[in-house]
DNA sequence: GTGGTCTAGACCACC
DNA sequence: GTGGTCTAGACCACG
């Protein structure tokens, strides 16, 4: 399945669906012209409500990342993936920074600082990633 | 002053109030006896309704970070500076930790996260930081 | 091609098609009698629905703007060429006071409003216009 | 009453909020640092329904022409007036472009224009117009 | 009191 | 079938 919600995240579900959708496009699993999936079967995917995954859409449609095309459904517009990492970078650069921020302002010594940072990175980089693009994770592609 | 909110921040007024406290323990401004400001003069140093202030107390306490002196007011608790530095500690983890989760999941390249994580790191370890407790590296005036 | 339709335009394709048939009889590219395409061969060249070029059609001879002829198609009928003149002419005119409107209440000021009124004639008067019917008043210029 | 709707009118009812909102703050009705009316209380003065209200005022707040107080209200936003005024006009400029263009390629005479945007103009301006900034039709400028 | 989120279900226009 | 609009009413967090 495309997307996933997580329940126990205090986020609300619309914007889940939102990030989960950038995300999507920004991995590369949609693309330019692909339609997504329509609310009424998005909402009966996720167990929720029409109106909920229809604010959703709405909202990705403001931001211009998704188009309507009548009768047919929303898709993802040409613009969508540039902006849609650029947007994800930015989100990540303003989280580190915040995080190291916050570090300097609890008076946690530097060094101790670029310990945790260290440590982090290299537990991520252990963890064996496999992401992105059409193919999944799955090794074949039809 | 020792607190100053940001009423254009999305986060509740009361849970700023209680970081800001947490902070200011945590860096040892404040330290285990101090007195925090009353509710009623806190309330009107930051304009904000008693109730808030109230409830950020009220949080604070059920976290054993302030404790109440009958006819006194409340202080700051012996156990209250380790379990904030702690606290912070895990916090900044967390945060890292999840920007560079973020990060893989957006498919952003390894080279570009570790390019963010260094730039973020230096460009905070060049500003010149001058923060911290009382008597030995500060000069407040208050 | 006669028609040309813009799909990322936000009003209903069979309202563009009804509109662009208009506009050809106002402007003598069509004349009384002429048959316009039929539905099937129309729906090919525009990539879309029958129905909904269908749909135009039983607009534009609702408007008496198209009739049938029997085994052959829809003709252009004789009273189409003043009326959508007229109509053109009226829907300018409404366009016009709505805009002049929108400003006076805006509170722009008159001095504002004459600006962008002469700016905007002044425009589209430079930009040489080529358009026209047939014969008679074939290739007019200024 | 600050807000009124047309009923009869085919846009959406949010859509008139959002304009009508726009209106005021472009006229200078509504200052930076106005509440606006409340979502429940505007629901009641319109007889509709909240949420069609919320949804206008949420878009506002997307555009960041309103500001959320929190327990509050919303709040007219200091960049509001001037981007307001600003999107006035283009949207002014737009019609009349349009209108304009409508009328070229309809074949309407350059002089035929010319008249209509000369009688619309004259028209319009012989109306005794009074709007604008606070005090309302009273004929002064504060 | 304020706004924000979500659900449930109706009706519409378009293709 | 598609999305868009609107209503009605519930519940929550915040001040």
């Amino acid at each position: 399945m495309l997307l996933h919600l997580n329940m126990s995240d205090d986020r609300p579900i619309y914007a889940q669906i939102v990030d989960q959708v950038k995300f999507a496009v920004a991995s590369g699993l949609l693309l330019p012209g692909d339609l997504v999936p329509s609310v009424r079967e998005l909402s009966k995917q996720l167990l929720i409500n029409p109106n909920t995954v229809a604010r959703a859409y709405r909202e990705l449609q403001g931001q211009q990342l998704l188009g309507a095309v009548r009768g047919t459904g929303l898709q993802v517009t040409e613009r969508a993936p540039a902006h849609c990492r650029e947007e994800r970078k930015e989100i990540v650069r303003a989280r580190l920074r915040q995080a190291i921020d916050d570090a300097w302002k609890s008076d946690l010594a530097p060094a101790e600082i670029e310990t945790i940072l260290h440590e982090e990175w290299t537990k991520s980089n252990g963890a064996d990633r496999s992401a992105g693009g059409r193919g999944d994770q799955g090794d074949r592609h039809d």
